[in-house]
DNA sequence: CTGAAAGCGCTTACAG
DNA sequence: CTGAAAGCGCTTACAG
């Protein structure tokens, strides 16, 4: 049987109300009963209980967090960056994956809310491109902040990479390496981080006056492989691309290796850049250029936005809707 | 304002007890008033508050996983498998981060003890030597499992991967394949997992006859940087191994490049073999040759455990620790 | 089959 | 500075 509030008081000779004013440091009482209250709680080894507080207070001091997977190095770096921020308000975390499945994401919402966290870092799936599930949150009250993936239509704060810019500068990053035929393969073209990303290739090709060959660009979808997609794009040693910028490092990397079955060296026949900036880049020979973003930062970012929505801070309009450069870093493959 | 219980039974004319009875489907309630309720809740968007519910049932339905991180590859997919058999039991979960930390371990099991969790999956950091806070747990019948790695002195469930049998396979895959001088990059000596690859090893030497040369296996700290160690177990070419098994694939790419960059061919002048069979094992050149453990089915296996404790019901004693055998999955790095 | 009442462990306005 | 009382949203033994 857990130690109550009830058998400290008991045991002390006082009332509940003075014990739990006493844990909760209130400034009305004396420091001796809080000393003694203190006392007796570590002697009982008592360990408050968060649920029955927060049903009276109605906050659960918690905060959930909902993203497709833990499992991609960006969605456990942002959850780290999510989680330091998290634990500094003294709240902790409800980790949910929507596994890239709309229905998933829809019950995860539902239990999320019926657990009563005060907000949540919500990250879409691919798939969802229904939002009521949305809308119930909006009708509940519990806010939220969209994290690299936005749904349409909602007036919340957003953390974003900016994949425009980030993938604008890897292709100036080629085109300044004198490549001449420069290729783009893509995400699912339904996802919108995947369609920012050849956005910002289209920029970089058209502000240098490159031509744009639509056959030098396709979109991917995921669990595929993708050799042949290669083999047909490099197939013809006569017009192929002298570089290609891809949607991920592993596509990335994909792409590498293919390449140097067809007998093509990297970066010297093709010259290759990834995004993401993984642990993959210094495995793969040669080492991956990659565009990096910075997920532990934005995730801190979402979860300070979320707390100011929590609490009811003003967010001046510039910084409701945050977008984070990405850097190019540079490595052999494109050198 | 949240929608409650009483809510429903005051549009509905009738009594919260049988708004509640309806909802959780007793057999005591007509099938037109469950009917009704059900409809009405839908209508008014009702979502259960599992926090009064736990209260009041002293049940909160969640369990607890703290892992040392969950950035790898290992514990992510872990969380996976403990997720799903998790929500097959209408739980949810709380996962918790001890960055390998002592005190942060500490500090987390209090907060899922104040969370009132109903048990714990639980991994140690590497750094924890006291136990103080799991006989806390045990002290507030909070049952747990240990998951791949145990706190000696416990008598509670333990599921861990083989790392004896593992190694020993792996050496034993290089012995015959001919090689004689079999060396070991182990990890932190400190570390049981990392011992019992370290007796695998040593065993396999001994079964087949091999000399134990105790130059050819040195244990690692994590975040150092090995390539001295690589440099010096190799530098004379006349007596250096010609096959090297590490502690992780980490260590193993590691070797490989630093290897490579010492003129050697890998696998011609030494074979090396990894552990833990990540995604890194595909995109090293050559493709490394590694052992596999099954973190989801480990995963799966704990939270059955768990879930067996939480309902008492009866584990047969030799289910009580189980250990699950690993596989060599044979790449290039060791042909 | 349904309802009134008590209580899970806390917090807090009110009173002194 | 401290206490008695009410109540957060639910569940359930008891009564009918």
């Amino acid at each position: 049987m857990p130690i109550t509030i009830k058998d400290i008081a008991n045991s002390l000779e006082i009332s509940p109300s003075t014990v739990s004013r006493a844990l909760n440091d209130h400034p009305n009482i004396s420091d001796e009963t809080k000393a003694l209250v203190a006392a007796k709680a570590k002697e009982m080894k008592y360990q408050a209980n968060f649920i029955a507080a927060g049903l009276r207070t109605r906050k659960s001091n918690s905060i959930g967090i909902l993203v497709p997977h833990i499992t991609s190095s960006f969605f456990s770096a942002a959850i780290n960056g999510i989680q330091k921020v998290v634990s500094e308000h003294g709240y902790f975390t409800i980790i949910c994956q929507s596994n890239e499945n709309y229905h998933d994401e829809v019950d995860q919402v539902r239990s999320l809310l019926s657990c009563k966290v005060e907000g949540i870092v919500l990250s879409i799936s691919s798939e969802t491109r229904i939002y009521e599930h949305l809308e119930t949150l909006q009708a509940y009250d519990t806010p939220f902040v969209f994290f690299d993936r936005v749904a349409p239509g909602f007036d919340t704060p957003t953390v974003e990479a900016n994949d425009f810019t980030g993938a604008y500068q890897a292709v100036e990053h080629l085109i300044k390496r004198g490549r001449k035929r420069i290729a783009h393969l893509g995400g699912p073209d339904e996802l919108g981080i995947s369609r920012r990303r050849y956005e910002g290739y289209l920029e970089a090709l058209r502000t240098f006056d490159y031509e744009v060959n639509p056959d030098f660009s396709v979109f991917t979808e995921p669990d595929n492989s993708h050799e042949h997609i290669i083999e047909e794009m490099f197939g013809d040693k006569s017009k192929m691309p002298d570089a290609l910028f891809t949607f991920s490092d592993e596509l990335a990397v994909e792409a590498i290796l293919k390449l140097k079955k067809m007998g093509l060296n990297v970066p010297r026949d093709v010259s290759v850049v990834g995004f993401g900036n993984s642990n993959l880049c210094e495995i793969v020979e040669p080492h991956l250029t990659s565009v990096t973003h910075e997920p532990a930062v934005m995730g801190e970012a979402a979860a300070d936005l979320l707390f100011k929505v929590i609490q009811n801070r003003h967010i001046p309009p510039h910084q409701k809707n945050r977008k984070f450069d990405s850097r190019v870093i540079i490595r052999d493959s494109s050198r």
